[in-house]
DNA sequence: ATAGAACTTGACCGTTTGGTCAGGTTTTGT
DNA sequence: ACAAAACCTGACCAAACGGTCAAGTTCTAT
């Protein structure tokens, strides 16, 4: 009568099989998400992806909404524990180098996470607004506060470091969310090659550290 | 019985009611298409914003795809007419200033356009990758054409052009797509003020024009 | 003035949607 | 071995969907 198993993404009390099936459920959900926005979604869809009879994915996850707020979650989580620890004592260059890499390879290897996250910001992200009032908007004033003290150690050349930061996403998240569009002009079959994210991930690198004074420029022929 | 009036957006043939009426019923469905994606947007919220009853919609459009289409060239439109045309004589510095200045007074005046344009490629791009592997394309080279020769004649630091040009384009949709982040995280009520795109302006010029060598780094503290 | 073209729209239709449920099978702890 | 818990799923439902249509109203050229 009341399903109340109460079900969480980490619930790892029991059920070899409900592990497997959420991770299933979940996977698919977040291809099927990506690729048509949650209105656009649908449980059949997912249902299909995940090879399971469409009243399975309800019997875990109750609803659409549910699931795709336990998709959601999982994203978060993934986002916020992508940004490694800085510390004011750290090398400004190879810490600045070190956090695109890192955001370069999530959009790379979850590219499908990237575009949930896309997506839902770009309807005005209804279901995450108190997170990017209050997790974000904290990490991003705290590293934005160890840049600051870079410059007035004179360890880096003066610059907007909040804006810094939101343009390094912007950057590395275009290669994910964007793909189709540069590899189509980059001339490849819909996908881009290993050594185009590579070539992204140095130009990116090397265009923050030129910006902060922690790269040479190279002289003019 | 036949309707085959043939209906393209464009068409000033004739019809003060249908121009008025069309031009209603595309501002609405940019907006529609923009907050929900293709598949999530209906055709009763596209009807219920423009102030029309449904079968209107459809006496212009025929189909929902008809009307994304109509949507859809009207912002290829847009996007290729702002670009200004880039001569090998102009100055580099002004030219990618002028540039960066106009994509950023899209993404602050026609924010739809862009995430109706944004959802497209996140969805890989079904109905525009013709758009994408010609036009696109070809624009992209020829304008990287251009700055590999203002690179070759010593006018500007050697940079990889194309990546460049897609790393501008990468930090300017930012603040049209993803205004809900930005706003939250500077600590606005959901939408930005006009002086956070001035500054954001302001800011991927001065990256930009660092990066090529065409603005001193401040010296450090 | 008037006839034909253009526009309007409530009511309707077949399909798809998210979600439910009863009755079954499998797994698990003892 | 066995009962309880967990899992499975075809069949079903009301609501929402894209689209149609016939009967009307308004506009426009002559």
């Amino acid at each position: 009568m009341d399903q109340k198993t109460e079900i969480t993404a980490d619930d790892t009390s029991q059920g070899r099989i409900r592990q497997e099936n959420i991770e299933r459920i979940m996977k698919a959900a977040e291809h099927v998400f990506a690729a048509n926005g949650f209105r656009g979604a649908t449980t059949a869809a997912i249902a299909k992806e995940a090879g399971l009879p469409k009243a399975n994915i309800h019997y875990y996850f109750g609803t659409k909404a549910k699931l795709y707020r336990a998709v959601l979650d999982d994203i978060l989580v993934l986002w916020l524990s992508s940004f490694r620890e800085i510390g004011e004592n750290d090398d400004p260059a190879t810490t600045l180098a070190d956090y695109i890499r890192a955001k370069m390879q999530l959009s790379q290897n979850r590219p499908n996470a990237s575009k949930v996250f896309a997506n839902e910001l770009i309807r005005g992200a209804p279901r995450i607004n108190s997170y990017l009032e209050s997790e974000l908007k904290d990490w991003v004033e705290e590293k934005a506060a160890i840049l600051d003290h870079w410059i007035e150690e004179g360890r880096m050349a003066p610059v907007d470091s909040k804006r810094l930061i939101f343009h390094i996403w912007a950057m590395t998240q275009t290669w994910a969310d964007f793909e189709v569009q540069w590899a189509a002009v980059l001339g490849r079959k819909k996908k881009l090659k290993a050594e185009d994210f590579d070539a992204a991930t140095d130009f990116i690198v090397s265009m923050v550290l030129r910006t902060c004074g922690l790269q040479p420029i190279p002289p003019r022929s």
